[in-house]
DNA sequence: CGCTACCATGTTAGCGCTAACATAGTTTTA
DNA sequence: TAAAACTATGTTAGCGCTAACATGGTAGCG
């Protein structure tokens, strides 16, 4: 009966309308007026009409929290990316949104600002409520998430890099990529090149392409410095950058920065310097953002397909959520040098 | 009792550990447990050491969702923004994120792509998840989300813009802005100046910066050409935006972008073009991004005080969520004129 | 010493919804 | 035409937690 007396105790009453009386007032019961919400199909079309017509006078707004717990589950899935001044993940981040988001998921999104400690806990929360999913940025956790996450029977989706996953893999090879750009330096006769990063420590991915970058080096011969920098990506490390390299490799004819931001830093700074690009020196980077694109000259660097990254990787978590389908683990998305004229 | 049982219904049993689950290994109540890791000061030192070894013990991790429907009230922040392509969101969010987190709240982050029609589902949605609050960008909502809203009880704060709020707002002038900017630049002797926006009936608030430029131009006794690119700030846009000047108001001296990126975006295309920045033609911006101030010439702007807006916005969001204090509805955090090169 | 005050913990009753099973009516099948 | 199958809707019992009230113990106080 849904008229039933409450105790004597009060408790926090919402203005808000529930279930139970959009369905008294449509004359059905609560599970019908539920039905007719999230299973359309299940109930008849007149009663549809006549539920939906009463949602609409009510203003009702499902109450998805007391949804989720009935259900044990929630539409939400958990995104946790290192870092938001970097618009790489921003760029991830707008591909998992727009595919997941279609489907009627929301993303729970969570900054660790490379803190792998900070992942762990974000990751436990997010657990907390149910999500549906759990989309991370990189391979490396803590040994507590490891074992929370492995533990844990919803989908998980590791994306930027190829390796070992939990789960499901979208990503590209960093060694490779870091490989790459080293040989095409190295085919362009350049013989004292510079990899410049930012917080290796942290940005493993970053420290990944430079042991490819030593590699190429190494093998053919040549040393192959590096400069470190404390700063994460941006202009302001690239162009501080540079001018490490120029006090302490004064004779360093090519810098391979660890992103676009660093190197186009490094390249505004130099021009500003009156220096020549390529002419005093060649200038690399890692993104292919469209930044690099459009200074003069144009930024060589490694274009990573970052949206489609974003989206194959959601396409794959809703196959698995959808049907529970058996889907490929690993994703190679790729990678392709970017030639400008930088180098 | 703890071990009532379980009709012969199954339910989905998740392996996780209940809060009941912790009480009975720890010899407590369920409510004890509960307030140990909620209100620790409200149980007795000894019991909440004995409690929270028990958590640790058995890996409880809590269910956010079952504690939500419970107490009517999340730790999440409903947070709408009308883009993630901006930098400038991207920072006003990182404000938000900072300063909320430290509190314990999550943020529920919304991307409406400018829709106001989105504006509303999302907010529909999030208020199903009984945020906590909700901070959106700028103040325009359809009717239907002003009256979703103003029957909310919940703090709501408008950031981006100054006007008339529905709760409290955090936000700058931006007729005023596209005034100063005027002005600048007519006190540097320019005469014809074009304004080039992106979508302005979407992007309302650079339609109200033009409206200010306008004004000034006007009551100068000049002409306010306007040109509107159908495609949000982006370098590409800029780039595009200075040829259509350049053809179709080849006497102008003077362009005045709706943001920093279209700005960079021409004047890297005009460097290209082997034009001479200010001297064929000056550029101004808005927004006082990173990049302007990198770029040679350095770019002419208004720097709005993105960051803080996003902190001072969730500082004063929190105040009211922690002690309903008083606090000012209204929030000025200006802007500051940035003369650079390019003009 | 009896009273109030307070501290620590417990008991009870939901929060608003949905899964699982139940039931009545209708159509299909052999 | 009776059994089987399906359709539309309802009943019941929680999901896991916390608010509100309850209780028993200890301290404070005139």
């Amino acid at each position: 009966m849904s008229d039933k007396r409450r105790s004597t105790r009060r408790r926090r009453g919402s203005e808000q309308p529930t279930l139970q009386q959009v369905a008294d007032a449509a004359g059905v019961s609560a599970i019908t007026v539920s039905r007719a919400l999230n299973a359309p199909e299940r109930v008849n079309a007149a009663t549809r009409v006549k539920v939906l017509a009463t949602v609409e006078r009510l203003g009702y707004v499902p109450n998805l929290v007391a949804g989720s717990l009935a259900s044990a589950r929630s539409r939400f899935i958990a995104v946790i990316v290192p870092s938001l001044a970097n618009a790489v993940f921003i760029e991830v981040i707008h591909g998992l949104q727009e595919t997941f988001e279609r489907e009627g998921y929301q993303i729970l999104l969570g900054n660790t600002d490379y803190d792998i400690e900070r992942e762990y806990q974000l990751i436990r929360t997010f657990l907390g409520w149910s999500c549906s999913a759990l989309v991370t940025a990189g391979l490396r956790h803590s040994e507590a998430c490891r074992s929370l996450l492995t533990h844990w029977d919803k989908p998980i989706m590791e994306v930027m890099e190829l390796g070992d996953a939990l789960d499901l893999n979208v990503g590209l090879d960093h060694h490779e990529a870091g490989r790459c750009m080293a040989r095409h330096l190295l085919a362009q006769q350049y013989r004292s090149v510079v990899y410049v990063g930012a917080c290796l420590d942290r940005d493993y991915r970053a420290r990944m392409r430079f042991e490819g970058h030593r590699e190429v080096l190494h093998a053919a011969g040549l040393e192959a410095p590096m400069i470190e920098l404390d700063q994460l990506g941006s202009l302001d490390a690239g162009a501080s950058g540079l001018e490490r390299v120029l006090s302490r490799y004064p004779s360093a004819d090519a810098i391979h920065f660890a992103n676009d931001d660093l190197a186009t830093g490094a390249l505004l700074r130099a021009q500003r310097l009156g220096m020549t690009i390529p002419g005093d020196i060649a200038i690399a980077g890692f993104n292919g953002l469209p930044l690099g694109q459009h200074v003069t000259p144009r930024l060589t660097t490694i274009r990573s397909p970052r949206e489609n990254m974003g989206r194959l990787a959601a396409e794959e978590v809703l196959k698995r959520l959808d049907a529970k389908r058996v889907t490929r683990r690993r994703h190679d998305v790729g990678f392709e040098l970017l030639v400008g004229d930088s180098t």
